[in-house]
DNA sequence: TGGCAAGTAAACAGATCTGTTTACCTGATG
DNA sequence: CATCAGGTAAACAGATCTGTTTACTTGCCA
C-alpha cells in the first residue's frame, strides 16, 4: 500500500503552507503523516524531493480546483474571466488560506535551487494559459495580453489578502479586471 | 560607535533578501557584518528582534527609494502614477531583485509572529498611502479605490518578476496601470 | 592613571536539522 | 510454512541553529 505516498505528500503540503519550507522539518510531516521516517526516506531521496513532489501535486491540484469552480460559475467566457476573482475570494476566506504556496516557496528558495523555481514558473505558465484560453473565448484580440494583466491582478491579490489578513483585495482585483477587459473589448470593435 | 548596530542591519537585509530568513542563521549574519556574535546579542534581544529592525530600515529605504524616484520622473501627478511602474522596472532589473521582502517576510512567518505580519502590513498601508495621494494630486475622484487597485498591480508585478526572473511584468502592470487610470478620469467627466 | 564601555574570539549548552542504521514486526503470497 | 516486501521505533551521526558565558583586548575620558 504506498498511500503512504500520498499521505506524505498531503501531509506535506498542509505543513509547507502553513509554516514554510526551511521551519516544517521531515521528522514532523513523517510524524503527523503516521509514517517512520525510514518510509519518508524509502519514498523521496531527500526534503527537496519531497517538496517538489508536494508543489507538483498541490499544482494539479489547484489548477483543477480553479478551473472546476470558475466553469461551474457561468457559461460566458466573459463571467468566467470575471468568476476568477470570485474563486479567489472565496479561496482567500477559507481558513486554511496562507497564500500561494509557489510565492511562498519562490521567497525562500529564490536564490539556490533550480528545480523549485522552475515548479513555480510551470505553475503560473499553465494558470495563465488558462486565462487565456478563457479570453480567447470571449473573443478578446490579443488574449494574451490580457492574459498577463488579469494574472498579475490575480497574484497581487493573492499577496494583498495574504498580508491584510482578509479577502477585500478579490474584490478590488475583480473591478478592475472588469475595467481592463471592457477596455479589452471596445478595443476590439473600433478596431474591427 | 554603534555603527555596529548598523552593518548588522544592512547585512542582515542583504542576507535574508538573498536567502530567507530561516535558512540565514545568525553567525552567519554577525560573520558577514564583521561583528561578533556577543555584539549582536548586545544590540539585538533575538532573531526575531533583529529582524524586525531589519524589516523597520528597509521600509524607510525603500519607500523614500520609491517616492524620490517617482518624483523625479515627471511633475505631472499622471506620469508618476505610471512612473511607479518605471521604476519598478529599474528595480525588477536589477541584480540584487530577490522580490519583495515584506511578501518574502508574510511567507516565512504567516502563522506564528504577530509583529513581523504587523510591520510588512504597515509597509503596505504607506505605499498605498503615497499611490493614494499622487492619485489625489492628479484629480481623480475616489482616490482610494485607485491607489488600491494600482497597489495590487505592483504586488503582482512584483511576484511575477521574481518567479519569471525577468522585469517584463512591469510594462504589463503599466499598461494595464494606464487604463485604470484613463477609466478613473473618464469617469470623473462623465460624473462631473 | 584608573576604570569602564564596547568590543573580540571561542567554547559551551541544548535544541533541532537532514539523513542513516539497526533491530524488530506483520501480513500477504508462493 | 517460509519468505520477503514494507513497515515501525528508536538510536545514531554530524551539522547547524539560537542564545550564553568566559576570558581577554582596546580605546576613551575624568
Amino acid at each position: 500500500m504506498s498511500e503512504k505516498r500520498q499521505d506524505l505528500i498531503d501531509t506535506a503540503i498542509e505543513l509547507f503552507a502553513e509554516h514554510g519550507f526551511h521551519a516544517t522539518g521531515i521528522d514532523r510531516i513523517a510524524e503527523v503523516a503516521g509514517v517512520s521516517k525510514k518510509t519518508l526516506y524509502h519514498h523521496f531521496r531527500s526534503k527537496e524531493e519531497l517538496i517538489l513532489a508536494a508543489l507538483k501535486h498541490h499544482d494539479g491540484l489547484f489548477r483543477n480546483f480553479l478551473m472546476k469552480s470558475v466553469d461551474q460559475l457561468s457559461d460566458s467566457p466573459y463571467e468566467r474571466l470575471l468568476g476568477i476573482f470570485d474563486v479567489a475570494q472565496a479561496w482567500f476566506s477559507g481558513k486554511d488560506f496562507y497564500g500561494c504556496m509557489f510565492i511562498n516557496a519562490i521567497g525562500e528558495y529564490s536564490h539556490g535551487d533550480t528545480a523549485i523555481r522552475r515548479a513555480c514558473q510551470d505553475f503560473k505558465t499553465q494558470v495563465s494559459a488558462y486565462v487565456e484560453q478563457l479570453a480567447v473565448s470571449a473573443q478578446i484580440d490579443n488574449p494574451k495580453a490580457l492574459a498577463d494583466s488579469l494574472s498579475i491582478l490575480l497574484e497581487g491579490a493573492i499577496v494583498t489578502a495574504q498580508v491584510a489578513g482578509n479577502a477585500e483585495s478579490a474584490g478590488t482585483a475583480k473591478r478592475a479586471a472588469k475595467v481592463l477587459i471592457d477596455s479589452a473589448l471596445d478595443h476590439n470593435v473600433e478596431t474591427v
